[in-house]
DNA sequence: GTTCATCTTTTGTCTTGGACGATGGGTTGA
DNA sequence: TCAACCCATCGTCCAAGACAAAAGATGAAC
């Protein structure tokens, strides 16, 4: 076995590398064509053949550009640059909140420490009720999880662990609640191409305490199931999640169209880092940038919301 | 609604129907080019147009492949010889087990009763116990709702619906269970673009009874992730899920390549429908084609392992 | 008759290079 | 200050050809 055996280590082809970055062959392609990054080798077939050298560029460049970096200015710095560029984008906003938790989640993060770490956050939320824990322990833990992430202090199966162990924290704490068949019925979930769920969990347990009804559909339904489902549930309040990479066009066409084609009584909930890139106003809207304004935003619906016939 | 309706009523580009039936663009462009089906309208930019029918059909074609039967026999024949075909194929493993149960269920779906579904599954787990319940109400019924879906019977926000409720079901019980420290210890994931977190659900509600201690990293780790999770928690056995649709080269690529970097006292499962299509034994991967037998391969294990130094 | 190896057909993936249109940033004008 | 516009950037789609991997079929040996 000590024969030259794999030259090139590993190679991998087109298809492994759209796998592992999320970069689609014809956008590795395209780079190669206009950036010339990354240039692959080729195989006796002409394939192209990626290096781990390239994946790693790849991956720091899609990083980037999920927090809105161009491509175009990425590719010709150098890894540790673009290592150093995640750094300093990241080092500006702190807030000294829990700073002591958070190392300490981290710490267990990164010693792989499940069973702590379900009983460190099973602690905090018996300790500070749902919401406080949602808004002032998981809120900033988010925060801290995903620079780790970003600086590459956090591997992606420790942030994988840390979003699993959350949810079944978050969970557990919802089921105890007894079933609500109160008012207001609100429906959640995301838009197609939205991966991330959590978020929908979180504002479930913010509502449920209120003595709210919700149902969640999960993330990625389809706009025209959505329409179909809040009108099937006869829901009061429609509420979508949408993380900062989000495209922005994308989320206010979906939006006003739902809009459109919803009865006016119906009240619609924009929610999650995006909001916060929305300029204009939208008519019929109701923006929620931040998740301590959920509760503000349920109390407004209550106030004004009187019963009304026709099951809503 | 007897009018030409809606012209252009719902198309889709090719991206979407790549996303809505797991059939890649290049793929669906082959198919038009080789068997002449599907054959797209074109929009202003020469874009492929695909209809509802198109998506229907595709849906078919792909699911009577996900059994094993061959593109070129089946885009000659209509939707309805192709749900015909799936019904004679799926009609010999029929069980009988409480196909009162998988009406009921079905017809609370679709008169959007949430409560209600919630209750039926709560009662029928704990009248038979977590296990019984996963092998014995939630696999047939999991069949009787992607067959009611593939029929148009349950649109997307129903099917949404029912798996979210059935993953709370679940999550609840698999919590009740007192935290394990025993052996072995499980890492159960999927491998990139697998959707579907259910399966890793339901395994970890057949595991957790018996004493194991199961680490979910939830769906969608990278490779490279996988092994480093797998080395970093010590644990005995690493739980691959696959969907039936999972491109079978892909899988057994990764499985290969992962049983290559692991060390061999780290036993690998593979399971969920798409084993079923496995041909070839894969040395040093245990095939789990079914549920029931995720039981057996853990009393396998337990027979077989002796305890070791270095923590495994 | 059964099993294994080889050949053939089927099917999926990769290739190139061109084109269009969506998105974002910046500038201009009200 | 805000909206409308323009331009550069960037992603997706298209076509047709080539080849490789998988599945099925054939034939030979036991």
């Amino acid at each position: 076995m000590n024969l030259p055996a794999e030259p090139n280590g590993l190679v991998l082809n087109i298809s492994a590398v759209e796998r592992e970055t999320g970069l689609s062959k014809d956008v590795l392609r395209m780079w190669e064509r206009r950036y010339g990054f990354p240039r692959p080798g080729r195989d006796d077939n002409g394939e192209r053949q990626y290096t781990p050298a390239d994946i790693a560029k790849l991956r720091a460049i899609k990083r980037l550009m999920d927090v809105g970096l161009r491509p175009g200015k990425l590719v010709e710095h150098s890894l540790d640059e673009l290592n150093a560029l995640a750094d300093v984008r990241s080092a500006p906003r702190k807030d000294q909140l829990a700073p002591a938790l958070e190392r300490d989640v981290l710490a267990l993060l990164q010693a792989h420490d499940a069973p702590g770490l379900q009983h460190t956050l099973a602690n905090m939320l018996m300790k500070q009720g749902l919401q406080r824990f949602v808004l002032d322990t998981v809120t900033p833990l988010n925060r801290a999880v995903g620079e780790a992430w970003m600086r590459g202090d956090l591997q992606v199966f420790e942030e994988h662990l840390y979003t699993e162990q959350l949810q079944v924290a978050l969970r557990t704490a919802v089921n105890a609640f007894p079933r609500q068949s109160g008012v207001p019925r609100v429906l959640l979930t995301t838009f197609p191409h939205e991966q991330h769920g959590l978020g929908l969990l979180m504002v479930e347990a913010l509502l449920v305490p209120e003595g709210v009804q919700c149902i969640s559909l999960g993330p990625q339904t389809p706009l025209e199931d959505i329409r179909r489902a809040a009108v099937a549930h006869k829901v009061h309040i429609l509420a979508l999640s949408f993380s900062g990479a989000f495209p922005l066009r994308q989320a206010t066409d979906g939006l006003a169209s739902l809009r459109r084609q919803l009865p006016p009584q119906v009240t619609i909930w924009a929610g999650g880092e995006m909001t916060r890139r929305v300029r204009k106003t939208m008519p019929g809207i109701v923006l929620i940038p931040d998740l301590a304004s959920t509760v503000n935003a349920l109390r407004s619906w209550r106030a004004h919301w009187v019963p009304q016939a026709s099951g809503y």
